[in-house]
DNA sequence: AGCGCCGGTGTTAACGTTAACTTATCGAGC
DNA sequence: GCTCGATAAGTTAACGTTAACACCGGCGCT
């Protein structure tokens, strides 16, 4: 059924068409060695006339480098892993290297799928950006071992030749955990994990040092969100979890006076439930997000979140990767952490005067 | 500096030490031809202590298909562009084709790189979900004209060769804009384009169909919003436009009594700007949106906007495409457009009592 | 005159894989 | 015994590009 379709036009064909060989053509496409003006032009008339596109597939495997990079993130939705990609973009465009994204859906296969892919085609390096898994940190090692540069972003795994950079979320847990204690709440739910799998994400330990160091108890019942049994959650519901999480809290005879959403998606939930309960924020109950996405200064209202820089850590990753791709793969990791900014908004701030003292925000 | 790294494991690495030669390995690999039980097992036991990793860049270049297809999005955080890559990955896994995501951000200057980055890599097919422009336009005729099969996602731009799906916006833009009529509103703004460069746009032609047909005049004091100059809008801030948008709109001496938005990014936007001057949602101002995404009904008030079958149509144009390169990829263009689905919520229902009437939603 | 060097171009041989063809062995069927 | 088909390999020659080297004429220098 497939026709013979034109087959692409090669060196070969513009080197025949213009009288020269496929090396000469190869030098004025490349801009390399010396190519006599009117030679160039002659050729560069021949192959624009003919469309020629260059193969990258036959380059690649002649260069023994393909100038790309590939990105696996888990959610090409998520606000966050957008403005990641941005970062490194910025970073890869300047250097001449193309990138290519790669979406797991959150799903451990689909990472694994995502990495023999890259490799399989011949990336130059990795940047990983989805969470950890013990199928995919296997097959990232394999990939390293075999001396792929990769460079990781906010997973929880090391390796010595793979760079990591990642930000301080433990410390931005603990602050904003902190901040509301210091507001005088005592009840502090925490929506987003299941208790049996959630104890390695950071920012919930930093909620946990908080609440111990102040000398609060945590009830395990304060404790609420995550999915049932696997990790998989088809994107964007994140912020369903937080409406459902927040109902839950609502409903417990002795409801919490705030809640510590672990990112802003599941914060908008969980502000919904509780406008939909009729229930005042902050002055009900106060709500802090995680990641301060561009939206979290859009509800209503404003939401209090822990703001990382996340381009920042694009553009790091990136340079890391960079590094490793032109220098050595199997040079010693570098490890970059970055410092996380309680932003405080309307959905904690007692007051104005409170926002008004607090608020470093620029003026956006 | 570069240390001469570990050479990637070939064929004829496994070949030299299974004692056969690579075209047997290849066949192992490929599970195609006669290969003895013991032989394949000994093969494949080297390859995995070695671990093998095929060379997609040689394997492409002799097969002359690489089983990958690009797709070129505007902007990586939104949830509509998401959603249409859900669906085109759905199709395109089934079919053992792997998925590679480039980001234009909406700049015609990256639309053509991604384009060309696509096609130098030989993917076999592209899928491009951008915004038409001219630049865009010309290289990716210059593409299909190559013989690279494309399918396009609501693009304005037609080629003898390249399919496109499309969701029917100017109906979708109709709908709302009556809705609102129906609701007894006059005065409705628009907010998301400037009125030199909106006009191509569907969903807005729709509105001033809807109008003149209903007799209403349009004040050009209320089309508001659109960069000035240049297209170009970093990522999420179409929701900031919003806000800015209904300001302006708000400042009038006479200001609308409902807005229409772009999409729900704006819509929100706008639902902020609103709420923020004190004003009630929708018994001062009605507002609708566009797209219906996830989070459109966890705003409050919820919100009114029209739903386009999405995923569906990245699942569409993904087919479209298979077609095309298991196929001719000369053969006639498709074309399918979709409906679109007004889907009332709070934002522009009168009462309890209207909603219950209209709302065909499902129980979610 | 002889030498070296530079500009300009060609030749050769890979890069790693696989399509197409060839070779060889083993039984079954006549 | 001979042919034929299935099984199990091996051989050859690309796919399109470029690194490395070779070649050649001309110019400047000793």
């Amino acid at each position: 059924m497939k026709k013979q379709s034109k087959k692409p036009v090669t060196l070969a064909d513009i080197a025949a068409r213009a009288d020269v060989t496929s090396m000469t053509v190869s030098r004025v496409m490349n801009s390399n060695g010396y190519v006599h003006v009117e030679t160039r032009e002659r050729v560069l008339r021949v192959a624009r006339e003919m469309n020629y596109r260059r193969n990258g597939l036959a380059r690649g495997l002649k260069r023994q480098r393909t100038e790309t990079v590939g990105m696996v993130i888990g959610d090409i939705a998520n606000p966050f892993a957008a403005e990641l990609s941005r970062g490194v973009r910025e970073v890869l465009e300047q250097h001449g290297y193309s990138m290519f994204i790669c979406v797991s859906e959150h799903l451990a296969k689909e990472d694994v799928q995502a990495f023999d892919s890259l490799a399989d085609h011949r990336a130059d390096g990795i940047i990983v950006a989805t969470r950890a898994s013990k199928s995919g940190n296997e097959r990232l090692a394999e990939l390293i071992d075999a001396g792929i540069p990769v460079s990781l972003i906010g997973r929880d795994f090391r390796h010595p030749h793979a760079d990591l950079v990642i930000a301080d979320n433990l410390t931005g847990g603990y602050e904003a955990t902190s901040h509301l204690i210091e507001l005088g709440h005592k009840r502090i739910g925490f929506i987003g994990i299941s208790l049996t799998q959630g104890l390695r994400l950071k920012r919930f330990q930093g909620y946990l040092e908080a609440m111990s160091e102040h000398g609060l108890s945590v009830d395990e019942q304060l404790i609420v969100g995550g999915r049932n049994g696997s990790d998989q959650m088809p994107g964007y519901s994140t912020e369903e979890m937080g409406y459902e999480g927040m109902i839950k809290l609502l409903d417990l005879k002795q409801r919490p006076t705030a809640v510590f959403a672990r990112n802003d998606y599941t914060a908008m939930g969980a502000l919904n439930a509780i406008k939909r309960a009729g229930l005042r924020i902050p002055e009900d109950i106060a709500v802090v997000g995680y990641d301060d996405i561009p939206l979290a200064s859009h509800t209503s209202p404003t939401l209090t979140t822990v703001r990382q820089p996340t381009r920042e850590q694009g553009r790091t990753a990136a340079e890391f990767l960079l590094r490793r791709i032109q220098e050595d793969p199997d040079q010693p990791r570098r490890e970059q952490t970055f410092e996380c900014e309680l932003v405080v908004r309307e959905s904690t701030a007692a007051g104005a005067e409170f926002l008004a003292s607090q608020n470093k925000e620029r003026i956006a």
